[in-house]
DNA sequence: CGTTCGATGCACT
DNA sequence: GTGCATCGAACGT
């Protein structure tokens, strides 16, 4: 069998997600997501995340107000959101806020830590590399085993966890969110700079260079 | 290095 | 019927 799973950090609680999803984006790089399935443990160090803010952006899945699909982003923080995106990746956020307020953040890229052959078998051995595991959304979701049956899952209580960092992530740098057709224009994207595991071209990842902060004031009423 | 394009399922109009 | 919070292969510079 494997080495024994070392231990992280304590279980991010409920507390940790309910707060402005700025806040909760920053606080997640560093943090590691944790998986425990039949097939074994993966575990990875987030290093990109981006946010999505309430109906007023147009990039959030509740940009047109509640539907069938964006139900959980109305629930309670510390739960999952996972869709099916261009029919053929899983993506995975948390949610955070206050139950009513549509806001979550989407975990883009975690450098792998446990479990690095289980993500080589789902994941096919990519080109790239171990850096390339978990590099991108769609990516890390799968190299995780995660799909639509973590939609609404407890991400405090379940066998999908995430666990407080232990030590400081490094330089943190906000970009544009990468990929939308709209509200790309919002400095929302969180990385942990220079390191190979976070997705995007030189150029995206170099933006930040001339960004401004990320605005405050997204928090629930 | 860069850009373009097809695959693919389903929520939403 | 339209349009994706993507990915990787294929091609151009």
């Amino acid at each position: 069998m494997a080495a024994p799973p070392r231990s992280f950090g304590a279980v991010l609680p409920a507390a940790f997600y309910r707060r402005p999803t700025l806040e909760v984006a920053r606080d997640l790089l560093g943090a590691t997501l944790v998986h425990e399935t039949h097939a074994g443990v993966v575990a990875g160090r987030v290093v990109e995340v981006e946010a999505y803010i309430g109906e007023s952006d147009p990039g959030c899945h509740a940009a047109a107000g509640p539907t069938a699909r964006n139900q959980p982003l109305y629930e309670d923080p510390g739960h999952a959101y996972v869709y099916l995106n261009y029919g053929v990746h899983y993506l995975l956020n948390v949610v955070t806020e206050a139950r009513g307020v549509p806001a979550a953040v989407l975990l883009r890229a975690v450098e792998p830590v446990v479990g690095l052959d289980l993500m080589r078998q789902r994941r096919a051995a990519p080109a790239g590399g171990d850096a390339a595991l978990c590099r991108g959304p769609g990516n890390l979701a799968r190299a995780f085993g995660v799909d639509l049956s973590h939609n609404r899952c407890s991400l405090t209580r379940s066998a999908l966890r995430l666990h407080a960092r232990e030590a400081e992530p490094g330089e943190i740098a906000w970009t544009r969110r990468i990929g939308l057709s709209r509200g790309s224009e919002r400095y929302w994207r969180a990385i942990i700079a220079e390191r190979r595991e976070v997705s995007g071209t030189r150029a995206w990842n170099q933006d930040y260079l001339s960004a401004p902060r990320p605005r405050r004031g997204h928090v629930a009423e």
